[in-house]
DNA sequence: AAAAATAGTTGCATTTGTCCACTATTTGCC
DNA sequence: GGCAAATAGTGGACAAATGCAACTATTTTT
C-alpha cells in the first residue's frame, strides 16, 4: 500500500496522507478549482474575483435596502472589507446607497438600472456555472451535498429559520 | 414567499436569491469559514495561511523526493507559486531541496528534521480541526459529502487509479 | 541540429484580508 | 436629561496571496 512511495514523479503514485479523510481538505481545494472557473466565465463583467461581488448584487437586487453588515454576515467579511466592496461597486455604477431615515448610522443598498441589468444577466450564468461545474456528480449526489452543506451554512451564519 | 422582502435588517429575514441552490456558493463561503477556523487553531505554528503549506509538508514528509510540481498539481497552484511556497518552507527550515541526478530539470524535496517533527505534530491537528468544524454535521453525512467530494477531486487533478 | 516541451525562477501589478483606530448614532441605565 | 456602552460604517497601514508573462536550463522530438 503507497504509504511511503519514494520520489512520485506523477500524481497518480500520490495518496494525501492524512488529508485523504479530511473534509476541510476537499472543501478548500475544490473552492480555487470552482472560484477560477467561475472567474473565468464572468471574464470583464464587472462581477469577478472574490467570493463577495456576486452575492452582494444578487442580494441587494432582490433585498432592495438591505444593510451592508447584514450581507457582511452572509458573505463572512468583516465591515471594513464590506466597505470596500460596496465602494467598489458603487463607482462601477452598480449599487447606489443613502442613509436610513429611521436608522441613522445604517445605509440602505440599492442597484442601479446598469446593477440590476448585470444581475438578471448573471443570475442564469451562476446557476449553469455550477451545475456545469459539477455535472461529473451525479445530479442526486449533488443535491445530497448541497442540502447539508447548505444547513451546515444556515447554522454558522446563525440563520435559524427558513 | 421571501422574494422581495423590503429593507431585511437581520439576516434571518434574507434568502439567497438563486444562491440557495448553488453548491459553488456554499463550497466557497465554507472555504472561507474552515480556513479561518484552522488557520486559529495552527497559530504560530510556522504552517498557517493559505491552502498550500500543510498539504506541501505533509506530502513531502509522506513522499520524499516528490516534485514541485507535482505537488503543484495537487494543490491547483502554478508553478511560480509552488516555487515560492517551498522557498518559503526552506527559509523555515522545514524543507530542503536538491537537483534530481536522472532529470536534471527537477527537484527533489526532502523534510528536514523539523520539518519531520512539525509533520507530526500537525498530523492529528488537522484531522480533528475538520471533524470538529464539521462536528454538527452527522458522521454518516460528514463521510458521504467527504466521498463525494473526493471522487470530484480525484477527477479534477486527474488521478485516475488508487 | 533545430524546435518544442518541461521544470523551475523572477518580477510586477493587482487583490485581498486583517487589524486598529476613529466618527456618528442609538440604546440602556442611573 | 445625561453619560456609558453598543452598533454602523469609514479609513489607513500592512502583510500575503494570486496571476501573468518573460526568462533560463534541460530534455525530448523530429
Amino acid at each position: 500500500m503507497p504509504k511511503m512511495m519514494p520520489k512520485p514523479t506523477t500524481i497518480e503514485h500520490v495518496d494525501l496522507d492524512v488529508l485523504e479523510d479530511t473534509l476541510s481538505f476537499y472543501i478548500r481545494t475544490m473552492n480555487i478549482a470552482v472560484s477560477r472557473d467561475l472567474d473565468a466565465r464572468l471574464d470583464g463583467c464587472d462581477v469577478a474575483r472574490g467570493t463577495g461581488k456576486i452575492t452582494t448584487l444578487l442580494l441587494v437586487d432582490s433585498h432592495p435596502g438591505i444593510r451592508p453588515s447584514v450581507i457582511a454576515q452572509i458573505i463572512m467579511k468583516d465591515r471594513s472589507a464590506m466597505g470596500r466592496l460596496i465602494e467598489q461597486m458603487i463607482e462601477h455604477d452598480l449599487l447606489r446607497r443613502q442613509t436610513s431615515a429611521s436608522e441613522r448610522r445604517a445605509q440602505e443598498l440599492y442597484v442601479t438600472p446598469k446593477g440590476a441589468e448585470l444581475a438578471a444577466m448573471i443570475r442564469p450564468i451562476v446557476t449553469k456555472q455550477s451545475k456545469d461545474f459539477f455535472s461529473f456528480i451525479a445530479e442526486e449526489e449533488q443535491a445530497q451535498v448541497m442540502d447539508i452543506l447548505r444547513r451546515a451554512y444556515r447554522k454558522m451564519v446563525g440563520m435559524t429559520g427558513g
